[in-house]
DNA sequence: TTTCTAACA
DNA sequence: TGTTAGAA
């Protein structure tokens, strides 16, 4: 479930492509990048390359000017996606680091355990590991 | 031929 | 936004 994402993410489209694709003028293509909406990658040419997800977000964008929407407004909900996505981010690191944090302590615990074994038993105050 | 940047009747 | 000029 994650190829299929990394395929979508590959810029492999030039602008021509992309305006029979998503029925919008080169001049508008190049404006949304100008406003920062769909930033396509360059190739050696210094020629603009879209993903497919480039396009369906142009698609997204088109179907917001029709319903009415100026830049300013569309800017502003992909603002609010990309915060909520930063924040997603963050809790996604903070469980990680909570999970990383037991694995520490199990294998404190299991690592004592062992040494009491066959060792001084100084470290018994670990036991409320 | 296609695309790029920059500018404007 | 359209269109155009001159360069890659």
């Amino acid at each position: 479930m994650k190829e299929k994402e990394l395929r979508r993410s590959l810029a492999v489209l030039p602008i021509g492509t992309v305006m029979k694709l998503t029925d919008l003028s080169a001049r508008q293509i190049r404006y949304y990048e100008e406003q920062e909406l769909v930033i396509p990658e360059r190739n050696e040419g210094n020629r603009r390359m879209y993903s497919l997800n480039d396009i369906d977000k142009l698609l997204e964008i088109k179907d917001y000017l029709a319903d009415g929407y100026n830049m300013a407004s569309i800017k502003k909900v992909y603002a609010q996606k990309a915060a909520e996505e930063e924040r997603r981010r963050e809790k996604m690191a903070q469980s990680l680091s909570d999970d990383a944090v037991r694995k520490i302590l199990r294998n404190d615990f299991v690592n004592a355990g062992g040494l009491n074994r066959h060792s001084k038993p100084s470290i018994r105050n670990n036991r409320t590991l």
